[in-house]
DNA sequence: TAGATTGTTAATCGATTAACAATC
DNA sequence: TAGATTGTTAATCGATTAACAATC
């Protein structure tokens, strides 16, 4: 029923998760339906816009009333793996690192940190927020024991290529990258970057240019 | 000299921070010219979008022979703000936000956070990593006081929004934004949002759907 | 039936890439 | 001069928006 063959942009993927989040708000209101209109005004978002990204996953909208949310909200959650729980290992256990060790909310949506692994051995064998520290070395046992398919790097720019390299070696495919460099990676592999200091700069850049 | 009529992307300032740093590191190399297919090859990407990049913001290459990289380095310096140092605030200091009050990189990068508050009147008072801790009643003179032009939000989502109005209240025009929801704000502010759980859903949408 | 709202097509917009004359 | 590489134009690509017939 749905176009598998088109592929399904990043932005319409990630608006989907912002789609679901806010359906899941309105599902425990008892509210029965939404337009694409409606739910666009809660996002910022034009009704065009939700209805084309939603179209993507399938047909779920029935013309006069709109969306039944429950229904929606069940069908997004499977097809955007919402029901299952993921694995996942942070590698480099500095302020961010254990910052995000401690960040409940991944758990809440279902990526649950398991491990964390890091260079200084000074930092292996103990537990920070409950989750136990490694060292580099069993990184790759760990990925397998532990079941894990999604890498954090928090490691200093100069390790982050290595890092990323040993991850792809353990068969991870997709990492998140808080270093600020672009990761040479297999185009199999998902890389997500995060890059604090560009996106701070960026701000920067509209206070030097007013 | 340079276009100021066209408005420049947000990938072109992004992008032109990435060449400013890849600039940097081969200027302590002492080498002297580059070539936009060469600093594109550095970074991933095409000698095109180098050009038509650097182009917006002046005519700095030499037909035959690239760019000087000292000169360029000088130039994107000044108009990318990066000869100022600008102050900032963190308000929220849960894990995440101590985390950023100890990344030291943002002082290397002339992001200088020179306060954080939180709404919990235990947290305020101390110093975390050097940086003094407020309660929320003192923002606005704080952001005074300590010319801030730059507010960090790393509070529960709950009360994004409202942070983010007292924040303009205050004149705050730049707003990175931690908080997984879309904040409204009149549009002469520039927000950045960072939804690392967004982020990360997106990356397990790829492994749902391999 | 009349009103609302979908799914979808066409138009628009913006960003990236390719190509090449100009020029150092 | 010959070779390299720019700045720039034209072509391409993809994403967003507008519009509307279909339909509940």
């Amino acid at each position: 029923m749905n176009n598998e063959n088109r592929k399904i942009s990043e932005g319409t993927i990630s608006r989907t998760f912002a789609y679901l989040r806010e359906l899941s708000k309105l599902a425990k209101l008892n509210i029965r339906t939404i337009s694409s209109s409606e739910l666009g005004e809660r996002l910022n978002l034009s009704d065009s816009q939700v209805r084309r990204d939603l179209r993507c996953f399938g047909n779920f909208g029935t013309s006069g009333s709109g969306y039944d949310i429950k229904e929606l909200e069940k069908e997004l959650k499977g097809i955007l793996g919402k029901d299952k729980t993921w694995n996942v290992v942070v590698v480099g256990v500095g302020h961010l690192g254990s910052a995000l060790l401690a960040y409940s909310t991944f758990k809440k949506i279902g990526l649950e940190i398991v491990a964390a692994v890091d260079k200084d051995i000074k930092k292996s064998g103990k537990e920070i927020k409950g989750v136990p520290v490694y060292s580099s070395q069993e990184l790759p046992s760990i990925i397998k024991n532990k079941n894990i398919s999604i890498g954090i790097i928090v490691v200093p720019v100069d390790n982050a290529q290595d890092v990323a390299d040993e991850l792809v070696k353990c068969g991870i495919k997709c990492i998140m990258n808080f270093a600020p460099l672009s990761l040479n990676v297999s185009n199999n592999v998902k890389v997500k970057n995060v890059d604090l200091c560009r996106e701070l700069e960026t701000l920067s850049y509209f206070l030097a240019n007013k």
